[in-house]
DNA sequence: GGCAACTAGTTGCACAGTCAACGATTGGCC
DNA sequence: GGCCAATCGTTGACTGTGCAACTAGTTGCC
């Protein structure tokens, strides 16, 4: 009986975790899509934007891939598109040129000031409410 | 001061569940990909499981809809992928002509009885640890 | 009966994601 | 120096998903 019930609470809180995040991810997408982004793209921009800008650290794509739930070629993917879109630059990395820089372009900035209290206010208005 | 920790707070939880949600879902496809089945297939097959057999009850796909975060047009395709391996059926719902019901297999029962406890086991592993 | 509004499910299309394979570069070891 | 293994990032092929448009069926109203 205690396993059971130990079972079922697991299963809860898959459930609870499943549908907080569909529900957030959801509403994030749809308040940013209008400005063309989606929600890693946003998660990547936010990134970049907290990183110390003179920061002489390695070379990014790699330190980002750690940081979102994203495969290396996602990611590189995605890159693509917000370089495409004028929000981002690579640049080679000349201590090791496997590597990549990826850094906000003005654009790129200025458009995550902008979006940035949109997706917090979601995660105001989706979090706050759950359990307490 | 008080309204950056609040967003803070919000942020980290939202970075929270985004972690705990991709390591699970990413376990979970791991553990039942041998068997050909993705963590969205195995949760309409877990819906279509504990559903009472003998229910009497509305149209399924309609049912299902509200129960996984998923488009009618994803779970009419799953369904449809699940329905060309045999584990489910479709058959038209006799009282209301538009609707589709959706039910096990004998084959789909066995094996979402086969993978319940991978799924479970994975459970246990990545919720349990999880703070306190 | 006939028409309009609605609902259930499927399908065309575009897009973002994964995995596997690849090219380029680096570092260790002989 | 020369080679092998490891690492960084990109690309090709494929899959799953959402949106919008569609078909089929139902309900309400005249």
């Amino acid at each position: 009986m205690a396993v059971t019930t130990a079972e079922t609470r697991l299963e809860e809180r898959w459930r609870d975790i499943l549908a907080v995040h569909a529900r957030t991810m959801c509403e994030i997408d749809r308040a940013l899509h209008p400005h063309g982004l989606g929600a890693s793209d946003f998660e990547v921009l936010d990134i970049l934007a907290t990183e110390r800008p003179e920061h002489g650290e390695q070379c990014r794509v790699q330190n980002l891939v750690g940081r979102v739930h994203l495969s290396q070629s996602a990611l590189s993917r995605l890159i693509g598109r917000l370089e495409k879109d004028g929000l981002v630059e690579r640049s080679v990395c000349a201590e090791d040129r496997r590597g990549v820089w990826v850094a906000l372009t003005p654009k790129g900035r200025s458009l995550h000031a902008e979006v940035l209290p949109l997706q917090r206010e979601v995660l105001r208005r989706m979090l706050a409410e759950q359990k307490g």
